[in-house]
DNA sequence: TAAACATTTGGAAACGTTTCCACTGGGAGG
DNA sequence: CCTCCCAGTGGAAACGTTTCCAAATGTTTA
């Protein structure tokens, strides 16, 4: 059983020609009782299975689907990627995953290695829409594909989360805990655009509610630095009463960093992530949120896909606004008044707790 | 544009046979100057690239490794598949990715769809890699592969964590803070035998430490009712003074539940963990847990299952005592000598604490 | 100068399928 | 009895590569 077997093996066997094995075995096409019965038989003996591979050339058809996102340290993107796997599994698709570590050159490399192993379809995140080569090169060729977490162009589908509108309604639960004066803190923009999405909503939003605009964070990829650095942040803007992080994981890291600052969270400042990740609900106190869906979005992405794949009509897209919803929680609260003794800053001194080395954040964005 | 250009309609711009064009664009055997350029034109103005698919059917090799896991909601798993996708990509392979679900069916069915794709390889975490149909059948093909957290028969490769001497060393630190009556609490056995491994050790350990023999909680697959499964055990076990969760969401989840039931971590309750995640590090108190390195381990396996297909030596698998270490955290700590009021038991009277609906908690094993 | 040899080139087979087509027989309709 | 049709069957082409082999050309060696 070296060799796995052909379908001229089977043949030989059953003593008929290649065309009646592959009729019988497929059920296509007409065959007698007895020829479908040595057939069988012959199959069985020999352990047949038919090679993909030999099908995919002759039909120019490969029943894969290639899936590239940045990473699945993000349990976003590793549960959009389960959902789409799902989906297309379900359907009698494969999924060939590429994780691009959110490197612009991998991502073009991955997208040509995938088109020449002829996948059906892709699923993407890219890093951007806009500029991304491999997305050039899938619609010049036209593959279907669907992006995933990523604006798109007019002429693209993609199932998203409006990182905008989601922003902005943090604004507002800033607004309606009677935060006036909040920051931004995201990892570097260029590495994704839902940051800087999310970024633009969160400024809108502010300045719709009337609140000061937003300082900004914006820190290394993976900074060791978190606690030194929003020390910094905090004597900058020292009236500062909340943070909207760009990511559940930074929102966590930066309750962590706050209270080895010797702040109280959300008595001194109150923090609200993004995402949604279940760990939230079961920290003390619980983090307020943004709250998505990633499996979902990958399981429509996929179905988006396979439905341009078989010219059928396309899910709809889901409405915008109901992409995400705000999650309450314990590290959001009214901001207390303004000790006179100016107790916040005093904590803040350089002096004050020496800064404990950190674990590195493994959210991106 | 639309059907991707052959080597045919190259050599035909070119002007020469198709075996030319393979040489030049493959660098291999003979060409003239002159010609090396025309193939070259000829190829860049059609936009040609080679069709994998043609070339898996000639040289019988995909340059394709299925990986086959439970699910990617678990972030060891997802860690570890990324691990295991990058050292792959790294050596020009792509990975083709199935999640099981923990569904034996699946898996049986999703490894027999990936070899008929005539995957070169495989790297998998299979449910009972004793029993599995799926391993079976690979074995049988002499297809290389690599196991990945299961416990492997002795002549099996696989990278896994020592679940059992991880689990003892779990109950040392419990002797150390001086406890002597503790408890196991692991989802449904049947679906992994990680879980298994990890009780088994446990109890060992305990009677090696001279502890009581630990009560074993096993809930269901998504109990939403962990809170009151948590009553009852510790009403049935009411000298208990400390938890060991088979996995760090389920113990999340445990202090989560222990919290509102009204007992204090570590005070009433001290809870240890098992995978070491990131946001274990976040909470307060931070969680006592054996910490693994997932990503690691799939890189590892990865490597492996390389090396057979390329008949190097293979890399030595780690020590097994090696694959984990134990992180201490708040949440374990003495026990208190328990109050003369029994202060404890009446908080878990029935009529105390309303149950909260919680949410369903995703970690399995 | 003839023979041996190296380099460049193209034809054709092979890889494992599916599918078109043509070839059998045999039964029904005229 | 002759046609016609139909079910059952196998041969062969096609899908896109790589690679073996032979042909053709040019170049050295004796």
């Amino acid at each position: 059983m070296r060799q796995p077997a052909t379908i001229k093996d089977v043949a030989l066997r059953a003593g008929c020609g290649v065309a009646t094995v592959s009729r019988v075995l497929n059920n296509t096409g007409s065959a007698s009782a007895e020829m479908r019965q040595r057939v069988q038989a012959a199959a069985d003996t020999l352990g047949f299975e038919f090679s993909e591979v030999g099908r995919s050339l002759q039909s120019s058809t490969t029943r894969t689907i290639g899936c590239v996102v940045p990473s699945l340290a993000n349990p976003v993107y590793a549960d959009a990627v389960q959902g789409a796997q799902e989906s297309f599994h379900a359907a009698g698709y494969q999924t060939l995953l590429v994780c691009t570590n959110y490197d612009p050159e991998i991502e073009t490399q991955a997208i040509r290695t995938l088109t020449a192993k002829q996948v059906d379809g892709f699923v993407l995140t890219v890093s951007d829409a806009l500029s991304s080569e491999g997305l050039k090169s899938i619609k010049s060729r036209g593959i279907p594909h669907c992006l995933l977490f990523s604006m798109a162009p007019d002429d693209e589908l993609s199932w998203s989360v409006d990182d905008r509108s989601a922003a902005s309604r943090v604004s507002d639960a800033f607004a309606e805990g009677g935060h006036s004066d909040v920051g931004f803190l995201a990892l570097k923009f260029k590495s994704s655009d839902r940051a800087r999405q999310r970024h633009q909503g969160f400024v809108q939003g502010c300045s719709r509610n009337g609140m000061k605009k937003p300082a900004l964070l914006e820190i290394d990829e993976d900074s060791q630095e978190l606690t030194n650095l929003l020390r910094e942040f905090l004597m900058e803007n020292p009236t500062l009463t909340g943070i909207f992080a760009s990511n559940d994981f930074l929102a966590l890291a930066t309750i962590r960093s706050a209270r080895s600052l010797g702040l109280t969270v959300p008595g001194d400042l109150s923090i609200v992530g993004f995402d949604g990740i279940e760990v939230g609900t079961m920290v003390e106190p619980s983090l307020a949120t943004i709250v998505t869906d990633p499996k979902m979005m990958g399981s429509g992405a996929a179905s988006t896909v396979l439905s341009v794949i078989n010219g059928t009509p396309a899910p709809i897209l889901p409405d915008p606004e109901l992409t995400f919803s705000f999650r309450t929680g314990g590290s959001l609260a009214s901001p207390v008044a303004e000790r006179a003794d100016g107790e916040k800053a005093a904590t803040l001194s350089p002096s004050n707790n020496p800064t404990k080395k950190n674990h590195k954040s493994n959210g991106r964005d």
